[in-house]
DNA sequence: GGCTCCCGCCAACAG
DNA sequence: CTGTTGGCGGGAGCC
């Protein structure tokens, strides 16, 4: 108790050590996944639980599970109780998500016309929810469409409903109507997930990502950082003691899983950003014993937009994009911002102006 | 200096 | 009402 043996040795435990980067969402992800997966069968998450497992506040709990949800790996049990569904979930999901993207670009909506603005209006219609509440039609939910979880569903359409394959934030915020805070904490979880990955656009090194999991032939997927050996996490759990100890629940936790094995496993700081996804090997993760990992029923048979030469001109036009983003700082003034803006703007209209013509003439 | 994005306030929502 | 969820943006860390 008293025996503070506070000398400087204690590197970890020195509050001026402090990185955010400890303490990011991609990371909180990941051992989150770790958590649940260990899990076997019928593994059933507690926010509260895992919030404590993790040593974060629970509203950071809330981010993760949101946006995992978009993606199906995650379900809703009840309150506070989550469902593992594994990461076979994420195929099916993403395609459902693709199928929803593809059909609301063909009933094009009066004012939306591009593919974002697609995807972004049309979570407000309505949502059709059987026959539950009689003559309960006032305003839709506004916070309901503006959660994480349906913004992320809205930034995965946009990976795979559209024809570019990199995305940056800014321009992803500007399709779905969202900030842009919002979609960096999308695509950390994403990322940690593997699902997709940040590059830097080759002239002026803005950061875009774009969707890397089970590409063209390789049907497994990554997710590497669910299991695997790579020991390059960081220290994690029971561990931080600096954080913020507000508001936990009291120490009689009622450990509903074994005991938290994810104690810190202690690696330097910096490696992670060294093997990015790179090798991604066939089997790695489907260790748990059960089906879990299938990654079947999604070829690279999808795009009905028959653009084969299409393809290629709008491989071409991202260099264009990239050519007006890098001269994007020297317009100094507001007005020529918005002009530049428009500029933008007609470029991903008219491209998904094409689209849709090819599209349509496909239909019949 | 701009890009990232953690932190936690506090308002909807559920019980 | 209390407790749970989670939008939201201030502002600080990081490049």
């Amino acid at each position: 108790m008293s025996s503070s043996l506070h000398t400087e040795d204690s590197q970890w435990k020195n509050p001026s050590i402090y990185s955010r980067k400890d303490k990011s969402l991609g990371l909180l992800c990941s051992n989150f996944l770790k958590l649940c997966d260990r899990e076997g069968v019928d593994s059933t998450i507690g926010l509260d639980n895992a919030a404590d497992q993790l040593g974060v506040e629970r509203r950071r709990i809330y981010d993760i599970v949101n946006i995992l949800e978009s993606v199906g790996v995650l379900s809703r049990k009840a309150k506070n109780q989550y469902r593992w569904n594994g990461y076979s979930a994420i195929s099916k999901a993403v395609d459902l998500l693709k199928k929803e993207g593809l059909k609301d670009l063909s009933t094009v909506s009066s004012t939306c016309r591009n593919v974002s603005n697609v995807i972004a209006c049309n979570n407000s219609d309505v949502k059709e929810k059987g026959e539950g509440k009689t003559a309960g039609s006032h305003k839709i939910d506004n916070r309901k469409e503006k959660s994480l979880m349906i913004l992320a569903q809205n930034f995965v359409k946009l990976f795979h409903c559209s024809d570019v394959d990199l995305i940056s934030l800014d321009k992803a915020a500007s399709a779905l109507l969202a900030k842009t805070r919002r979609l960096y904490d999308i695509a950390n979880v994403f990322v940690s997930m593997n699902l997709i990955e940040k590059i830097r656009s080759p002239d002026n090194g803005k950061p875009v990502f774009r969707w890397i999991a089970w590409k063209e032939n390789l049907r497994t997927g990554s997710l590497v950082s669910a299991k695997s050996d790579d020991s390059t996490r960081r220290t994690f759990g029971a561990e931080i003691t600096n954080t913020t100890p507000k508001r936990y629940r009291d120490d009689s936790s009622s450990d509903v899983m074994s005991n938290g094995q994810v104690k810190r496993l202690k690696v330097s700081k910096d490696d992670e950003l060294k093997d990015k996804k790179q090798e991604i090997s066939t089997e790695q993760l489907n260790e748990r014993g059960t089906k879990d990992f299938v990654f079947g029923p999604f070829g690279p048979s999808s795009l009905p937009r028959s653009g084969i030469s299409g393809k290629e001109n709008l491989k071409q036009i991202q260099n264009w994009e990239d050519l007006a983003s890098k001269y994007h700082p020297q317009y100094q003034n507001k007005a020529a911002n918005e002009l530049f803006a428009h500029y933008v703007e007609a470029w991903e209209s008219w491209q998904v102006e094409a689209a849709n013509e090819l599209h349509k003439q496909h239909e019949h």
